[in-house]
DNA sequence: GCCTGACATGACACTTAGTGTCAAGCAGTG
DNA sequence: CACTGCTTGACACTAAGTGTCATGTCAGGC
């Protein structure tokens, strides 16, 4: 990586620390990115380089799980059932945050309980549900503009990624998210791995 | 209803009116809240007494259905499964769009074409499925604490919603709404009707 | 070692969303 | 007529986000 790399890659990371350690303290609406700004010690303008907006910072956190949810599901064996593969595909991104329990659990509650970052949050999610989708109709040989079941077993596999990350956010970390994820597929299961 | 009231509503109407015309004219961005007011001929400071933001004048329009959902949940018999009064729940605010093709269809693809207005959209959504897995939690006589199973069913429930609203949108109206709901809930009566 | 091009930054001005405040207009009431 | 409550417009203000330009800094070629 070269040096001009790395010097980024500071800067980012910087102003996602002073950003997140500001907003879970005094509150999203609380704080203004020029307060953001002074203490990471750039211009209001090169946050704006780095972060389309002030929801971002905070949304950036979950970006990857994204692309590597439909990442995941494509590694997954052919044979496996829709729930299995969805579970295990839904599991390693719920694991990426539970694993930092630390760094992740204020920020999932930050966003949970902003209604504002909440928006931004589920608009993430209905992409990376288009993704699985997609991904869903590959895996199964479906055509994704005739079948409802593709986006409909994205739709549900989200549901219960987002209860489950509600529940655990709730708790305080205190329930364990394996069994929360567990249980929460025994519910949709019945439908993902109906036969079409 | 009084003098005072009937003018309240006449601004507001108003107002909803030149916004919507105008922002699904040249779409959401391109359209400042000034133009809208000068199209309706009050002040910007009267549009913001009316309207929280700019996008609540568009998500305004589909404000009334969380609460008709929820209210329309409660009056379903009680012995009906939980697949057959979630599909009538939300068949009636499906049809509530449906049923006025001409001005509903380009809010709603405003709305679905518009991030931010999808954001606030599905923020809304996430409200009406709190309500929803409430009501559910009453009806089935489930501890909403411990069980993840209304949380879910909403969840489900909303997902076939946005999918037949997807597709309603995506075919310009074209698609029979009441067949893709029929569809949708199909695919997840299984996972609905399953005993807990 | 020097020049040069690519890139990151800060400063500044600007647009737009949204809010607080206050004085003026207008209906209904005694 | 005087009083009260409600709506409105005008104005000033904060804060998010963008365009532009001059400056600085690192890389590689001469």
């Amino acid at each position: 990586m070269t040096l001009a790399e790395r010097k980024r890659r500071l800067v980012a990371d910087e102003l996602a620390r002073a950003a997140l350690q500001l907003l879970a303290q005094k509150g999203f609406d609380a704080v203004t990115v020029d307060e953001i700004v002074a203490a990471a010690g750039v211009s209001k303008r090169t946050f704006f380089r780095y972060f389309a907006s002030k929801e971002d910072v905070v949304i950036q956190f979950l970006a990857d799980m994204g692309t590597t949810m439909r990442a995941e599901l494509a590694a997954r064996p052919a044979a496996e059932s829709p729930s299995t593969a969805l579970r295990h595909t839904v599991w390693v991104s719920i694991d990426a945050c539970a694993g930092h329990t630390r760094q992740a659990l204020p920020v999932v509650q930050l966003i949970l309980g902003t209604p504002a970052l909440l928006a931004r949050f589920l608009e993430r999610q209905a992409q990376w549900r288009d993704d699985l989708a997609a991904e869903l109709a590959t895996r199964l040989n479906l055509d994704p503009r005739a079948d409802l079941y593709p986006h409909l077993a994205a739709g549900m596999a989200l549901t219960a990624f987002g209860t489950v990350l509600q529940r655990w956010s709730a708790s305080n970390g205190t329930e364990d998210p394996k069994a929360l994820t567990d249980r929460a597929f025994t519910v949709i299961a019945p439908a993902l791995d109906a036969v079409g």
